[in-house]
DNA sequence: TACACCAGTATCCTTTAGAATACTAGTATC
DNA sequence: GATACTAGTATTCTAAAGGATACTGGTGTA
């Protein structure tokens, strides 16, 4: 029995795209990359606690080391104003730009998934898979 | 001195897309979701052990419980064929194609990606940031 | 008879992400 | 003078992700 409809040609294929897409989880890993870059992008530069505020629930030291690590991919840059105290602001990269058909799409499947999971509870009044607690709440 | 650009209205829109990409973030976390989905699609259903041996080092356990994560999700189904022994073929489902712009626009960045990487190394000799060691090796 | 394959499970372990809390120095405000 | 804000750092902790290794029972093959 062949259950495989794989040949050589779509081995090769499928090296290509797992590969790539295992590069970009790579960069984009944790919670925080995409949405820091979400922030910038749709409010503009920022300052570290307003980022802080915006993100809602993210420590100071994870911000800070989530914002290193996207200065250093040139995601982001980070000037210091010399006022009184420092102030200290955030900006997105025009490289930046490169993802946002990733970012786009994992809106709309967001926004999508949970419209389905919504009708799904409505018809069976389950508890769905899938989904952070607070969502149902 | 007014360093941002948010407005009521952005912050709103902000809201919106850091709540769907956290949602997407949390169906699709870790190392090996999307490889699993991209390994069905492109290579067809595909048996236990097969699949081990094209995502490359995944251990039984942890492919064991992405593939029990993905059915409850419906991203893919599972069916046992009465061979001897036993003949498991796991199948995407047509709702995985759901996804399937989340993972063409992460295959496209990760192309470009190391496209980067590499004339940047070539100009400037350097450990480049952003990259597992194997792929520079 | 010895071995390998199948689809996993069981157990143990390490690494990492990320949260909680407390703290810094310089200034402005109450 | 006490407090709060600035942009973080330091320390400690827990929970989760994931890897290593060994094992199962039933079968087919050398």
């Amino acid at each position: 029995m062949n259950f495989s409809t794989s040949s050589e040609h779509s081995a090769e294929i499928c090296r290509v795209s797992l590969d790539a897409v295992r590069d970009t989880l790579y960069v984009l890993n944790g919670k925080w990359k995409l949405p820091i870059i979400i922030s910038l992008t749709e409010q503009g530069p920022q300052r570290f606690a307003a980022l802080q505020r915006i993100l809602g629930d993210i420590t100071p030291k994870i911000l800070s080391k989530e914002l290193k690590d996207l200065e250093l991919n040139e995601f982001i840059t980070r000037e210091v104003f010399p006022t009184k105290p420092v102030t200290v602001v955030y900006s997105i990269t025009p490289y930046s730009a490169s993802v946002k058909d990733i970012i786009s799409a994992m809106r709309e499947w967001g926004l999508q998934h949970k419209q389905r999971l919504l009708n799904s509870s409505r018809k069976k009044g389950a508890a769905a898979a899938g989904i952070p607690a607070e969502v149902t709440a």
